[in-house]
DNA sequence: TCATTATGTCATATT
DNA sequence: AGAATATGACATAAT
């Protein structure tokens, strides 16, 4: 079990989905430095950030930003705190993740200590630390877990997925023959893990666009080139989740650990519940795994592109709201608590063993390895833990609903059942029932036919092992067609439980994929709302300052005139001059102007666009697009001689066909009455004797 | 008693 | 061609 920890580790303190989609929220914030009001002065590197967020996770920063006010505040933090530990804590602040690597968690440590986050400081470093420091080669057993979504695990699947690892177990189990009954019963029972049972999640695992948090590419395709369908459905990203694994296999409650304890949990990186992946104490069930169980577990190991391993915690909510309540402020019925004892359960005793913390799965090459741990069985290592708090106390077990009964026995002798069939759930023995009943009856079967090996091979073994077995048994047609049937049942079923498994985390990675696009659809549509607000704002504004140019110059024709030809068709006045009729603008002045002259509506004339070269005004619709530019870049150019404001030039006016260059080829067919009344107050100019200057108008 | 769920098995297609 | 695998469909048992 020499597998390398991994290269960097991301450790997820979540309290829930929404809090992590929030706090996901708040750190894009800060990266554009959105409402941040606080510098943070690292060493030669400053930080904008956002001082609630800073308070709350850190005693620190929540004793230097109480009670500033304003947005000026700068924090330059003590020499000791570093640049490299203080970024991942900042990113942990935002993102309830924290990115460590094996050789910067102490500084982190280090920073956490100065900068007071001590829910990271109690939930993680406890028994993070020494585990890097002291035991490194246990972090790599921190795997993934997954994430809040332990609900949709059905407490069954634990033993669906658990068979579905049925290879590895009848391995075990066969090895299980040799060990000593007691390994197996101490192990099985209490869900006490052995050294060996280290490797379930040694083997790092990537962390699936499924979750949330965590964005590392899986391509499943890769795992499972036959798994077409549902890539399409899914996507590539969805599938992931095969690696992330809300999973939803959930073994059922009680010492399920027996069956779980397949040596490729790290693969199967099924589910992961919680502190599920904490524990891992259901791994060792068997007795530890064996050394030469490392094979299998080796195997597992390529499925996991990416060295990144998270340990996700159901944490306390206080993560991100309020301030941090002091050293104390992980209060005792909270599950920082539980994990924390937790950790230090785990690390002081390796009974507890933290191969479980496992997660994140990528589905082995060969699927065998998959096995799930069930919610219930991940935490049924907390019964060690001893915990003050009960269940019910606890948000982190509470949310695990009834499903999560911690064993009732420790002992666990299982039944006459073998190891690998053992019932899951003491409470429940009708699946094992029957499950025991088809394994019973194989058994009796093959006895019946005299088959010279065990019916568990027959599905146990590797193709080549198993027809090399074939070779060196002489089987009768009879047995023959047994063994293969036995073998094909058995690789069906397995089969069968990966498909369901991947159905349901398509179902779970589409329901996903669907909140996050109504999330994006809600804020589209606040920024439109947003968009569309200003945009009247805008048009009002202009309107007003339209209307108190036209209404305060008392301007003769020929001055109209003259301001016409250095009116620029960016100005409102040539806008007004154009009176663009399908123009929001001119639409919007019409209002303006309609509600201060009522009388003047239907007082309509056909307006020559500001541009038109035609003296007649022939009717052209107006480009809105112009408008909206005219609008957006409102240019007042200044023209000689005559000071604004200038009136604008009366609807009916038909300006001479040398508008401006970059005039739009509008005009109006149906310019709005009011707008035209109140141009024609103004400047009382017949329309035909209304001339525009040349100008540059490529709309020409 | 009925609906739902979980699981195993078979048939078939695909790799 | 045969084995392994994926998956739809169905049956069965449990809830």
């Amino acid at each position: 079990m020499n597998l390398e920890i991994p290269r960097t580790s991301v450790f997820t303190f979540q309290s829930s989905v929404h809090c992590v989609h929030v706090l996901s929220c708040l750190d894009e914030q800060r990266r554009k430095e959105i409402l941040c009001d606080v510098t943070v002065v690292v060493e030669n590197k400053s930080y904008r950030a956002h001082r609630s967020v800073l308070a709350a996770c850190s005693d620190y920063f929540h004793s230097r930003v109480s009670g500033h006010a304003g947005h000026g505040l700068v924090i330059t933090l003590p020499e000791e705190v570093t640049v490299d530990g203080f970024e991942p804590l900042l990113q942990f602040a935002y993102t309830a993740k924290l990115l460590f690597t094996k050789e910067n968690i102490v500084e982190i440590h280090n920073c956490a200590e100065i900068l007071g986050f001590q829910n990271l400081d109690k939930a993680c470093f406890d028994f993070l630390i020494p585990k890097f420091v002291d035991h490194g080669k246990n972090v790599a057993r921190i795997r993934r877990k997954v994430c809040c979504k332990a609900k949709c695990c059905q407490r069954r699947s634990c033993k669906a997925n658990c068979r579905s690892g049925a290879d590895e177990e009848e391995r075990e189990e066969e090895r299980a023959d040799a060990d000593p009954p007691s390994a197996v019963g101490a192990n099985g029972s209490d869900g006490t893990p052995s050294q060996s049972s280290a490797p379930v999640s040694e083997s790092p695992e990537a962390h699936g666009p499924g979750c949330p948090e965590e964005h590392a590419e899986t391509d499943y395709s890769q795992l499972c080139p036959k798994y077409r369908k549902f890539q399409m459905a899914c996507g590539k990203d969805r599938c992931c989740l095969e690696d992330c694994g809300p999973q939803v296999a959930a073994a059922p409650p009680g010492p399920s650990g027996e069956l779980c304890a397949s040596p490729c949990v790290p693969c199967a990186g099924d589910e992961d519940n919680g502190a599920a992946d904490l524990c891992g104490a259901n791994q060792p069930e068997t007795g530890g795994v064996p050394e030469n169980e490392a094979a299998p577990l080796a195997g597992c190991l390529p499925c996991t592109p990416e060295s990144s391993t998270a340990l996700s915690f159901l944490a306390s909510p206080d993560l991100s709201s309020g301030p941090p309540a002091g050293p104390s402020s992980v209060s005792p019925d909270c599950c920082p608590v539980g994990l924390a004892d937790a950790a230090v359960a785990l690390e002081g005793d390796e009974v507890l063993g933290c191969g479980g913390i496992d997660g994140t799965a990528a589905p082995p090459p060969g699927p065998e390895g998959q096995s799930a741990l069930g919610k219930a069985a991940d935490f049924h290592w907390l019964k060690h833990l001893d915990l003050t708090a009960s269940t019910g106390d606890c948000p982190f077990l509470r949310d695990l609903g009834e499903e999560v009964q911690l064993p009732e026995f420790e002992g666990g002798a299982q039944p006459e059942k073998s190891p690998c069939i053992s019932s899951v759930n003491s409470g429940d023995n009708s699946d094992s029932d029957s499950e025991g009943d088809s394994e019973s009856y194989n058994s009796e079967r093959a006895r019946e036919m005299q088959l010279p090996f065990p019916v568990e091979k027959i599905s146990s073994l590797s193709r080549n092992d198993f027809q090399h077995l074939l070779r060196l048994q002489s089987l009768t047609r009879e047995q023959l067609d047994f063994v293969h049937d036995v073998r094909r049942r058995s690789k069906n079923r397995v089969a069968a439980q990966r498909c369901r498994k991947r159905k349901l985390e398509c179902i779970v990675g589409l329901e996903g994929e669907i909140h996050k696009l109504r999330s994006e659809r809600e804020k589209l549509t606040q920024e439109q709302a947003q968009l569309k607000r200003r945009k009247v704002e805008t048009l009002q504004s202009l309107s007003e300052l339209c209307h108190k140019v036209c209404s305060e110059a008392t301007l003769s024709p020929d001055q109209l005139e003259f301001l016409a030809q250095y009116s620029s068709p960016d100005c409102p006045a040539s806008v007004l001059m154009s009176s663009s009729p399908s123009s929001a603008l001119s639409l919007s002045f019409s209002l303006t102007l309609q509600d201060q002259d009522p009388a003047s509506a239907g007082v309509s004339a056909d307006t020559s666009p500001s541009g038109d070269p035609s003296p007649s005004g022939d009717p052209s619709p107006s480009a809105s697009a112009s408008a909206d530019e005219t609008q957006t870049t409102p240019s007042l150019p200044t023209p000689p001689h005559q000071p604004w404001p200038r009136p604008a030039p009366a609807p009916p006016l038909h300006l001479p066909s040398s508008g401006p260059p970059n005039a739009p080829p509008q005009t109006r067919t149906a310019p709005p009455p009011s707008l035209t009344s109140a141009w024609m107050r103004v400047a009382s100019v017949p329309p035909a004797k209304r001339h525009r200057p040349p100008r540059p108008s490529p709309s020409f």
